[in-house]
DNA sequence: TATTGTTATACTCTATAACTATA
DNA sequence: TATAGTTATAGAGTATAACAATA
């Protein structure tokens, strides 16, 4: 018998963090630092509390990641303008330079993904992947209402 | 413009994290220890050895997975019939329960994901997503290959 | 000599709670 | 009074290295 669907996507989960654990290994970064560095070059430069918010963590985590990607030179803190409680995380030059690097590879990755698919099946699985998102997304979304009905 | 197929599926790798770890909160489980439960379960009575294979961790590591999964009343441990230095780790009956209706939440959870694709999508995003797996598969062991070479 | 499991140590990610400085 | 960030403390997962008992 051939596998269930969610134990393939379960499989591709597991391949996903391989890859990406194998990408980051000797540039002394980690998946929790490179997902920061990635939101913040999205986000640009951004008070730690935002960051908290984005990453779905707490703000005392984001103290911890700060301080080691700020001591391996990857991002910087500066005063924030009016605040003077809050600081601006923002990426430094090779960080910038760094991370255009990822998301080249992260292209060069969707483009050999899309290549392993039969061509006549491409669309299908565009669109099967989009309703499978949105989907779990529904099913998270239901189950975090109800356990914030019932702390 | 819509994202890459990339992001997508990561974003359903993300997804199915928190809809696990939202399954096992309240239970005492976690995602390594859940993990640990599923090999044993697929594999029978184990070594420490062999789960450190199956679960591609350190033989430590498992010693403490197992210390915390025994103290829960989730596995025991049982001296090795012939070699007297190893141990047989199995599920107690109450773990077999639990992952027995663990398996059956998982054929419900495949049911609602097949569903939510379109019938006439479906033999395709079958066939695409067996095809991806079985892309970052190589991808994946090329890389950990030549980390062989060069370590 | 090689293997099984453990003790010792350390690092990363994560969380909560209490505290400081500012708004 | 509320917010931004930090210190203090704790637990889980992971790793390497050294060691005991047994093969």
């Amino acid at each position: 018998m051939e596998p269930l669907l969610v134990d393939r996507l379960l499989q591709i989960s597991d391949l996903f963090q391989k890859d990406m654990a194998r990408a980051f290994e000797g540039t002394g970064l980690t998946p929790a630092r490179v997902h920061l560095l990635w939101v913040l070059q999205h986000a640009g430069a951004s008070t730690q509390q935002a960051l908290a918010r984005l990453c779905e963590v707490t703000p005392r985590n984001i103290t911890g990641l700060v301080d080691a990607l700020e001591a391996s030179g990857h991002v910087r803190r500066t005063p924030h303008p009016t605040d003077r409680r809050a600081v601006l995380v923002e990426l430094t030059p090779t960080a910038v330079e760094t991370m255009t690097r990822m998301q080249e590879e992260h292209a060069r990755l969707d483009a050999t993904l899309v290549q392993a698919i039969a061509p006549e099946d491409r669309a299908a699985v565009e669109r099967g992947v989009s309703a499978l998102a949105a989907h779990l997304e529904s099913l998270v979304a239901a189950a975090s209402a109800e356990s914030r009905n019932t702390p």
